[in-house]
DNA sequence: TATGAATGAGAATTCATTCAT
DNA sequence: GATGAATGAATTCTCATTCAT
């Protein structure tokens, strides 16, 4: 769970040892109750080698925003949702939203500790959720607007709402589903899960009101 | 936004002040990064006096669990669901969604601070997590199951779902909302949000995909 | 040589022991080589308490010098100096410089911690020096010019220079000989020094040119 | 005011550099408050680079103060007086004293960073002090000594100080003019300072007694 | 020789907690 | 009970010095 893989962003070795630590300890307890000399401990470096990299801790919190923000706005995020939309012609939506609720499932999984140095970063700071916003809402909403054009002529979604609305619909569904997943995953067989996800995706796709009993044939 | 009424909740004067001021102070800037002495100040009260109260600083924030819980679990988070649907004999689903969303809009602006306090430690640690659970969710998810029959009969909602699934779908859809008008709000007039709301309750109703043509007649 | 005693300024009991302890450290091995660490253990304090009545190690500096300030300013330095000179109807003014003269060496020597850190202050520190001639410099002179006329009158001084300049040639003379038996202490008796004031006010007085042979009878 | 030049001193070019970059720190912030990296910047190479040269921080300090002291020994401080008063044959002390005063401001000025430096270390160590005294004063006092049969035959000096004495005394009254002009210098116009130059050698020369009448005609 | 990344001992500062009043 | 001064362990950060390249 713990162990990012930042490698591919190429940082300096020891930067990318201390950034990866970092994370590590401060998805376990907190930013403020982290210490840089545990950081330093898990990177495998003296302490003051942290600064070296970092003018204060605070930076390194920032660095792992920035590294967030790559990460997230373009390639793995939005790309992984292209991906899954673009490339199955043949898919009906449901099959899709399920791939995705998956892939989606393992990027939070993987990137857990990351995670929740954000999400807790963004409670706190309006600044962190304004980067946030900029960097990944606004691609999310522009990427779901490419896409539903195509969807709605396939008869898969609605026409008659913004993309904003759509994402944000979906977006409730399934994170709600993924939180409880990671969360309290004990709670949850794997069978479970799926089951879970089938009627939250049958929700999303068909609503909470009975289908009126003619077009469900 | 500040002040919590915790007057109900029958505490020596003084503890409710600093229990007052703890959810302020640890709403701003996070537990860790919270000082005792910033929360005496707060409180009125000499440092020392908060440890007549509470043994250790983190007792505090145990103290406001409890608190959280006590408040959220029975009497205001779940009576409100109850109210509302139980009382509106005559009023549709759409109309009841809207209801409650704005009545956990007003609840969640009222105990934001608090709210953030508890997110917080829910997104930290299992065993709060684990309290959460039990004293709330299992509670909302029997008032939902006792809702639902009745729904179902007035045709307000579809019968194959679980309570649980329902609940959870319903949260989704209407916790995204308010998140975003919380954390965003300058970003939302009152009417875009109504618009917003409106939108949401409906899919949420129907469903993402289209309808099929005869049943919109 | 050190205990330098600021019981007249009423401060805090602990604070006066910070500050009599900070001007010890300071003054053997100057303000950043002095460690609040040894200040604390030669004061007797915690170390955690010399911050509670100085934020930073900077600020007990600065109360040092108001201290200094305070203390040299009008009641001991300025003050002295108008005892001597006015109390003194009968005696001459070699006999008057004499006295002054033992008189600021028993204060330098006295204050010598206090003195040489605000020294090393003023060397490196435009402001520090402000705050000097502001506060102790213009009263000098003023006291200076204040006594002047009185000289003049009994034909003890020269009327044709300012009261700054008399101060200046006076503070030289004597000054670079209570350096030389502060800082050099080891190389002059007693009986040596009396000489070495003798000749030096001699010269002040009189100059280094040979008196002309009639002014000699 | 910075860059002193130490070229006639051969060093290698690096410890030059260094050297000349460490004056300047050091009189700009002390010595502890200096930092090897700064000096390592200013002086245009590697931090590791200093410490080939000189073994610890402190040896950089050392190796300055051997410099000052081959620098302002012989050839300059004693050498310049020797010139003013040596080829002077027609001009009488005050002109001679002018002379001198202006070389010596011009001295410090040029080497005020050096002074400065030397200056502080010479008031918290015994050793540097006595290295001063050894190297400069013992020989200013000869150089003085050879001087003043010469003047007192030529009726400038009284004979009956010592040459001590006599430096002290001179040294007294311009070393205070020049710190005043050196750390106060924005309160001085150029005139003002030489009508003060005029007054010190005035005060100096004649005394501050007044005249005796008939000595003035 | 020169470099500069890495080190770790040591410094200033913070803060929960104690306790005498 | 209430206070707030005092504490000192813990924390962030600095910097002279080392050493592999």
């Amino acid at each position: 769970m713990d162990e990012i893989d930042l490698s591919g962003m190429d940082l300096p070795e020891k930067e990318r040892k201390i950034l990866q630590a970092a994370i590590g300890v401060f998805s376990e307890k907190g930013f403020s109750a982290s210490t840089t000399n545990e950081i330093a401990k898990n990177a495998g470096v003296a302490e003051g080698t942290i600064f070296r990299y970092y003018k204060t801790k605070k930076d390194i919190l920032r660095g792992i925003l920035i590294q967030a923000i790559n990460l997230f706005s373009s390639k793995i995020v939005i790309g992984g949702v292209e991906k899954i939309f673009g490339s199955a012609e043949e898919k009906d939506l449901r099959t899709l939203l399920k791939e995705l609720l998956h892939d989606r499932l393992k990027l939070v999984e993987t990137f857990f500790p990351m995670f929740r140095v954000i999400l807790t970063e963004a409670i706190y700071h309006e600044d962190v959720r304004e980067a946030l916003y900029k960097n990944i809402a606004v691609k999310a909403i522009e990427a779901v607007g490419n896409l539903q054009e195509n969807m709605v002529n396939r008869g898969f979604v609605r026409g008659d709402v913004s993309p904003t609305a759509l994402l944000r619909s979906a977006i409730g569904s399934l994170a709600v589903l993924i939180a409880q997943k990671i969360l309290m995953g004990d709670k949850f067989t794997s069978e479970e899960f799926e089951a879970e996800a089938d009627i939250a995706i049958d929700i999303l796709l068909n609503g909470l009101a009975p289908r009126s009993p003619d077009s469900e044939t």
